[in-house]
DNA sequence: TGTATGCGTTATGTATACAATAGCTGCTGA
DNA sequence: TCAGCAGCTATTGTATACATAACGCATACA
């Protein structure tokens, strides 16, 4: 046992895997960058072996690679994976969506949706929307989404959902919005609040396929959304997929 | 280091993880059991660092969960979990269809599915399909399907694929068929033929909506199958998964 | 007799020691 | 001067030892 700090509040291997993560999602490690294990007991602060329970974890969740040889390594993704998985996450929240209509849900279990709904046209109501909002936002929307979802009653599908959504929506501990863009994001997500709204109606109604088209058109707005962030070098709610894109284009 | 067999051959942790996986699908671990580290250690022959590794790999498969207090439990899934699971695996695989149509695939690219598609057809042709026949089956109809999802050029979506089939459709060492389900079973799978045709023919014309539709037929034609099988207590192709159902209806 | 507390046992979480392999560097020979 | 081989070093894979926490059982007290 070394003298080393253990906070005992949290597992070593939770802590070693957010941090990890953090360090990806920031750009600290950067895309194609093998990992040490060793730096990376250095720098979480735990050992070699939650630190290595945490990569296998890392590597299951898609940010890692395995090296044939032995260790891994932060996977580089295109701008077409990222796209593809935003698609591949309406996809499934459209089925998501669909479950919810077609089990029906009570007016009970929309409440907390509609809530959300209004804290958003709250915040989308400032002109402009400040950079504060915007933050507020990006946490009131992931609640959103995470809120539909549940709606399905459906496990394996919310876990799909989780991980689908762990590549190209990942919040990294801060993140930065460029004053300039945030006229063309209110605009997106004031298109984005609509796409919410008849969702939640159409499920209401209990009106499956429209409830399942409307999450599927929502995608392709952020698919949008992506190429004008990587356009404009800005950072939407995209942002942490940004730092996994490999620079060199190929 | 002890005295213990070590074969070299092969990494510990996917000897471990192999051989918990088949436990698993094989029902000699049953849903809801907690797994002992050491009795794994003995049953793998690994020692404890890669057997929890393949602890942890399990668990991000969703085969496993863990537990508050500590260690992992087997996963038990309601028969909805298993066929939300299939119509799951039937919408991405719709998607791949529709991006593998609209992004366009040679002549060359569709060649091996079309050979897959005839052995079948060999197979098929067989009145009444032997047990052999039907255990090559499921051999080509997973082949079949893992080259269709290919053709999506979508690296993202292959890896959920293969993560939303682990559930439904993995495969265990080894299978029974009952006798007496075979020319049911024969005459599902001649449907699902029909679909598979089909999704071959809409991607050669570019015909994205219908590549997805589809195969999402086709995913409903699995869900069939599977209440089918729980009925008749026959294994079809989805036989894994029966070892994941809790007994005790909740 | 039932409940609560304390102790002991067992299993998991963590750390580290050991083994093996892959990659690199330097040297030698053609 | 370049290529190939050998030895070394660094890093990963594996095993095990140690610490800690949870569970169960027994005993004592109400």
């Amino acid at each position: 046992m070394a003298e080393r700090e253990v906070d005992r509040s949290v597992s070593q291997t939770v802590k070693a895997q957010l941090a990890l993560r953090d360090q990806i999602l920031s750009g600290a490690l950067r895309a194609g960058e093998r990992i040490s294990e060793l730096q990376a007991v250095e720098t979480t602060g735990a050992s070699r072996t939650p630190v290595r329970m945490a990569l296998v974890r890392l590597e299951e969740e898609g940010l890692l690679e395995a090296i044939p040889s032995g260790g891994f390594m932060v996977k580089a993704f295109s701008e077409r994976d990222i796209s593809d998985s935003i698609e591949l996450r309406g996809t499934l929240e459209g089925l998501a969506a669909r479950f919810a209509a077609e089990r029906g849900v009570s007016a009970r279990e929309l409440e907390p949706l509609k809530e959300c709904l209004a804290a958003i046209d709250e915040l989308l109501g400032q002109v402009p929307i400040s950079i504060e909002a915007f933050s507020s936002y990006v946490t009131l929307n992931a609640r959103f989404h995470a809120l539909l979802t549940e709606l399905s009653r459906s496990p394996p599908l919310v876990r799909q959902i989780d991980r689908a959504s762990a590549l190209p929506f990942a919040s990294p501990s801060g993140f930065v919005m460029a004053q300039s863009a945030l006229p063309e994001a209110q605009q997106i997500l004031i298109i984005a609040q609509d796409h919410h709204r008849v969702v939640i109606d159409a499920i209401e109604n209990r009106e499956g396929a429209r409830a399942e088209a409307v999450m599927r058109e929502h995608a392709r707005l952020a698919v949008r959304n992506l190429r004008l962030a990587l356009r404009n070098r800005t950072h939407l709610d995209l942002l942490p997929a940004l730092a996994l894109i490999k620079t060199a284009t190929d």
